[in-house]
DNA sequence: CTACATGCAAAGAGTTTGCATCCGC
DNA sequence: GCGGATGCAAACTCTTTGCATGTAG
């Protein structure tokens, strides 16, 4: 998790206005180590400063997404979820039987997307990568079934 | 694109319900090639029968996708689009510039999920991946820029 | 002081659901 | 004939927008 000065100042460098309720919104996207929907950034400012909009709070991340401060990522779930776009990429296997969502490093995804870099020219810019699938218990489940 | 016959007589045999709209709906989505949303197939079934009614195209691909006939994937657009869930593996390449999306082959993917299946042990079954990135041609727009 | 940000409420999109009717098997 | 499928309309969720007011710079 980032200190929101940084963003403070880098958003007065480029020129942008700095509210509280847009510090607060930052704040609640560093919370959410990646991972938050619109709902829970909500709810997380709302902890903090009672009565903030979720007009406010949507306008601000269609506003940070703009400025390429946070980037957006579907995860499977109905709502997208926001994440500061210097955070370190990580990416999620996701259970579609029991739901388990496991962490997959980097480190296993940068040779695939160099890869793709190299055959294709094309650079991928996904940080956050959802693979859909059966996790090891749940194929062993499966099988005996 | 596969016959229609097949997922018929497949739906027969696992003692499922054949109705005339649940076959102009399977029709539209192998129409679609793997793209398809809500909406699209919906126009795609009412150029045939002028009169079906949304809320059955919404509860069909539920039904499909519930069955594993169909398959849900996210696109980068407001809804999630359908696909047949038997059809070869593709994936796509989405600039997040221009918006263009070319495709990648499956022959590019399938030594990165071997490799997840042996480090991780999770089978992915994610047959139609979108990777959010650069496309060449704006790249080089962005290093002039 | 000005332009942009916020709050509020209403409108929009997309999807789901309750209920009466219909129809595949 | 029965149980699941459909049509219709209303409800629901998530997100956006218009407008008056507030406030950062």
């Amino acid at each position: 998790m980032q200190p929101t000065i940084d963003y403070t100042s880098l958003l007065h460098q480029c020129g942008y206005r700095v509210t509280p309720q847009r510090q607060m919104i930052l704040d609640a996207i560093c919370e959410g180590v990646g991972h938050s929907n619109p709902e829970e950034i909500l709810q997380r400012v709302r902890a903090r400063s009672s009565a903030v909009n979720q007009a406010t709070v949507y306008r601000n991340l269609n506003f940070l997404v703009e400025i390429r401060l946070v980037v957006p990522c579907t995860m499977g779930g109905r709502s997208v979820v926001y994440e500061i776009a210097g955070a370190t990429p990580h990416h999620h296997l996701v259970c579609r039987q029991c739901g388990r969502i496991s962490t997959l490093a980097h480190t296993s995804v940068q040779p695939f997307f160099a890869q793709i870099a190299r055959e294709q020219n094309f650079v991928v810019e996904t940080n956050h990568l959802a693979l859909f699938g059966l996790c090891s218990d749940c194929k062993v489940r499966d099988q005996n079934a």
